[in-house]
DNA sequence: CATGAATGAGAATTCATTCAT
DNA sequence: CATGAATGAATTCTCATTCAT
């Protein structure tokens, strides 16, 4: 999955071969087909544990106990940016990707992303509902904002470019928090 | 162009063929050759029509007098907001499959749309010299931030579906603006 | 089809490759796939060209008129010896590699042969009743020890090896009429 | 020997692994290899089985005592037909696999089998001398027809689906010994 | 301008066979 | 005896591209 993941990121899902994977774990082409059933298993795969880690990591978000809504919503940012961060191949073949794959397992894939969605949204529109974010923004659309700046990274960020990941993480949930802040209250940030 | 345009956004580049884009046009695949040297070209060159209609979104907004830096960056995501809804296609694969060109003319595209990045960039890093935007906030980040609040659009945004362009546009500018926003000022929008 | 008729009839359809193919007709393999969709398609057309013309065969013998079942039974066989002698590597073919299509494909031939079986089981039947066929007989074998004879031919029958298409023929008749022949009656032939 | 007896049957020789077998007697594909050499000596071995039991019949046949050839057809058939009720897979598969074999092992089984048939050929022909048989007859080509008639049951015949092994076996001898019969003697069967 | 027929360079996948443990 | 991991050759099929007509 590794050797796949990295494969797969460098050269893209459609114009990688089953023949590269392969060369990176060191395997003739016709061997690898003991581990796996086709090359969209691997695909599939990785999308999986993409998922199952963010699934996790919500799990673990929504299990704090004691937070409103908008410090979910903070803590969400903050373990996704790390998390994406750590996973940066990994991520970008998951949203670039994932499209090639044969309908059912897309399916799959898009309904539980959509779950994702869902969860978000809601922490927004109770944040909403708390006064701690701006009732007048559709938050819809906002929800999509924090997603795009979240999973934007793996087009931009490479982790050897000097911006650390905890500057990206405070940054973003700064530059969020702000930007869903709502001017009924005093202060910002 | 439109057809190739329509055929790689719904097909994606990689997987859409030759045929297909004949199909879409009434023709024989190989008549299509007449028009065109190969299949990237179709790409590149639709790659270029995107380029030119942001580099010339870019130059008006550069062009109106008495702008503030941070109204013009609120003027570039309005205007750019518009192109994408009004070229959602185009921007789609645009940001989804111009890596699939080869190395020169990946790199022709790469420096154009760096270009881009620039002139935000520049935006930014004045407008925070004027005191509109928090000099605290790393510049190179939250112009890729407001980068992917612009760009995501093309994977969740569809007319069809209920938020109205001037909805998304608004609400757009208000996010990214606030998330902007200069604490030491009283308000920000 | 010519081509691909004789490969198959060789190699067997299992064993043979498209390149097989290919080069039979002075093609690349390639080039193939302009007329076909693919290999199973070759067998399909094979199995469908023999059944038209063992379709062809039948209304024939079933459209004459002032004949007896018995004379029906007859005259098919003699008819169905000079089409396989004449078609003998689409007969083989279609006999021995039939059960390799697809399973709606395998289906649509059995379902086409079934009625052959019909057919001939009918006229048994009818010639069982007329008198003319030993009514002691089961039907259901006989008619199949027909098309045995009939069949099996393609595993043995070389037209150049001496016997004539002739011989064959009313050899097989002759044969297959006694075999019917019912007791009752003073004459076999 | 009976699992892969079983499975090329089911599968036809071509298409069924060395997977499907090890499977059938539970076993890894690659631990079948300490019992045999290859894929191709299952088949042989297979085809040998068949040979044995087939030459242990027609012995049998020729060992009688006080028989006319006739009698001895009469006889062989009986034994053959039951034979192949009993073997219905070992001998579909020998019919309609064997020559996938390799070159010398190929000629060696063809070999046996023209064996067979010569003898047959030859109590034919003792029969025609005999005035038992119609000397009218091709001998060569009746000889296939009795073949025919024998083999071809593999094709249709499944012992759950109504006729008996002796209905089966009574009405393959009526009907072939009619279809020899000599015409210048009263009666035949 | 358009057609239709090639071309040829891959690509994914299968599978009989081997072999160290 | 059996396992599980590899091997490597072969096979089907795809598709961008070319070109004579």
């Amino acid at each position: 999955m590794a050797a796949a993941t990295t494969v797969f990121y460098r050269r893209g899902y459609a114009d990688a071969t089953v023949q590269d994977v392969a060369d990176a774990v060191g395997m003739l082409k016709g061997s690898l087909y003991y581990y796996i059933k086709s090359k969209e298993e691997l695909l599939y795969r990785l999308a999986t544990e993409v998922h199952d880690g963010v699934d996790a990591l919500m799990s673990e978000v929504m299990a704090l106990e004691g937070l409103s809504s908008l410090e979910r919503i903070q803590d969400f940012i903050r373990r996704q940016v790390t998390y994406n961060v750590e996973n940066l191949e990994a991520i970008a073949v998951y949203h670039h990707d994932t499209h090639h794959l044969s309908k059912p397992l897309r399916k799959e894939i898009v309904e539980r992303f959509r779950r994702h969605e869902q969860v978000l949204l809601s922490l927004i529109e109770q944040a909403q509902r708390d006064g701690d974010v701006d009732p007048g923004l559709n938050a819809r659309i906002v929800s999509q904002s924090i997603f795009a700046n979240v999973i934007w990274m793996y087009r931009w960020y490479r982790p050897a470019a000097g911006v650390s990941a905890a500057t990206l993480s405070d940054t973003c949930v700064a530059f969020i928090t702000n930007g869903l802040a709502n001017p009924a209250r005093g202060e910002a940030s």
